[in-house]
DNA sequence: TAAATTTATGCAATCGTTCCCGAGAACGAT
DNA sequence: ATCGTTCTCGGGAACGATTGCATAAATTTA
């Protein structure tokens, strides 16, 4: 049905051959002026576009990156899509959006399918789930550029991009503290995560900072980061059963902060009267609360750009890249009252 | 760097020729059973993976569908996107997704982009901006498979699916009537979508039908949808510095609800005491507030899968279809107080 | 005028896959 | 022994683009 122009059919009209016609169209040297006009003219009128497959088969590259995040809901992750989008679009890549869901097979899966793809690099966050990266340590270990961001393997030597979570939990903590509360919980994503390892350690060293212990009880994880509203509602209520109830939360993470909020609106808890909150997000849409929460903000499209520089910088490498940066960027502490 | 296995690599390994080893792997009948074991075995070995470029332009298609939408971050369209997802994957298709971000211009490159790309059929919803709908036209013509949804063209004959957009504004226009306002205004996108004409006809209807009149004052479009934060904040200040302030607000989408949001706050004007809202959105935060605004929701996954379906109905199908359907999905109205 | 050089173009291989042919072997039937 | 089938398999031409090499014509040089 939908059939594009080739060199041929260029070719075939003006009484050349492709070989000329290739060369004309890529203004070489060696054909005549009045050649490429002629040949110009008519790419322009018949509107000629290079077939992208042909290409890719001739140059070994696709010339697209294949990106795998959670979700493209979360208000991080689009926005540090953009930052992809910004950069790659800039430099001529195409950009293919997958998204995991939290779940592990689904990640294995989109990555299979990427990298049957033939893409010509992977721009990954880990999922909630995943704890065993062999996927991508198969990949990787067969040359497939990579970057991560945001959720970060320890296993796999590449380029790497997070934000300062140890420090945006730290200030996020102390700033409950501050506001007086004493028993603070902390409602975390899966356990294995870089990010919720990093943010749990601010969590702590914020809280021996000003002297208080750590309870265990007040720690909880949601192994699916909150994908699940269930998981949410039974961590959330586990709190509220505890015979010393916490007087404030650091959530962990965007999706996590609105499950939160909805459980404790259910639970007819009010914010932040009876429970202070404050915790990552990215979405601005908390700010529009009476009592807006406290929020960590990540540079997201910051991060999406410079990963996307770094993986581009592999992809366009002449000889193997053996040094990888790790590159952490702060966050923001958007203190509300 | 990352070379994967070809046909002819096993065939080289095997001995045999790169037709048998391509039969064998695609169990035709005309290779023995012995033949076909060995290729199985050494093919799974060396996990062998078919290069989708070179099928592609052997088989003329690449198996991928475009998706424009204005942004990802757009509860409705990542609901949209998602429902896409399902139906795409479950049949072989990828799904490559594109923002406008609600630019004629970014529409029309990526429209050019994704077709160049060679894909199969696209899926599409129009950017505010988009008055001029010529870049697809031109591909329709030329026979590629498209389907809209959401903001729809009216002069491109193709399968259609939209939301009941009247029943939906007519529906929280009413309600705002009903809770006793008066005064009701009406902030929408850009005047040409589809979209905006609908939304804005049941609005009006819903005035007339309860004896209230239409001020053209109180109507204010966004040419940008509330892409720009000044574009809703000049549309709502101007509400505001009317000398017979409207008491209400009936709002046209996502972005645009929680612009307003923000815009009101920022102005200090109470929601809903000052100032009741309803409007178009897919965004469960909003009922995250003491107040949560009455919202109009969307079927956005149903109707990603619907669009979905049908886009492969056109793509797959042996003939020239030349029976378009108009499919109209209705809304549901989440009334709260 | 013949040889050398430049200029402009075409031929053919290549990328990885499929598929139309055709080839050879095995086998039974004549 | 010859022929027609059937079963396996390989050769080679596509698909659309690029590119090294060959070649013809045009031009310059000796």
């Amino acid at each position: 049905m939908f059939e594009p122009p080739t060199l041929k059919d260029i070719a075939n009209a003006l009484g050349l051959s492709t070989s000329t016609v290739s060369r004309a169209l890529r203004d070489t040297y060696e054909i005549s002026a009045k050649t490429k006009k002629l040949v110009f003219d008519y790419a322009e009128k018949i509107n000629y576009q290079p077939n992208p497959n042909a290409l890719s088969l001739k140059e070994r590259r696709t010339k697209s990156i294949g990106v795998v995040v959670s979700e493209v809901a979360n208000h991080y992750f689009s926005q540090a899509i953009n930052g992809i989008e910004s950069i790659a679009y800039d430099r001529g890549y195409h950009v293919i959006i997958t998204q995991t869901h939290e779940s592990y097979l689904r990640e294995k899966i989109n990555v299979q399918h990427l990298a049957s793809r033939s893409i010509d690099g992977l721009l990954v966050s880990l999922s909630a789930e995943t704890a065993d990266t062999s996927h991508f340590n198969y990949l990787h270990e067969r040359g497939m550029p990579m970057v991560f961001f945001d959720r970060v393997p320890n296993n796999i030597n590449t380029h790497k991009i997070t934000a300062n979570n140890e420090q945006g939990a730290f200030e996020a903590t102390s700033h409950l503290i501050k506001s007086g509360c004493k028993r603070i919980a902390h409602l975390a994503s899966s356990d294995h995560l870089s990010i919720s390892i990093e943010r749990l350690r601010g969590y702590t060293a914020a809280l021996h900072q000003h002297g208080l212990q750590v309870n265990p009880d007040y720690i909880k994880h949601c192994p699916h980061g909150g994908m699940f509203p269930e998981e949410t509602e039974h961590a959330v209520s586990e709190l509220m059963n505890l015979k010393d109830k916490p007087d404030a939360i650091f959530i962990a993470g965007d999706r996590l902060s609105i499950g939160c909020l909805e459980v404790l609106k259910k639970l007819n808890i009010k914010v932040p009267e009876q429970m202070a909150v404050a915790g990552f997000s990215n979405s601005n849409v908390l700010d529009l609360f009476e009592y807006p929460m406290s929020s960590v903000r990540q540079p997201a499209f910051e991060m999406g750009e410079a990963a996307t520089e770094m993986l581009l910088q592999l992809i366009e490498s002449k000889y193997p890249v053996t040094e990888f940066k790790d590159k952490v960027i702060d966050t923001e502490l958007f203190a509300r009252d």
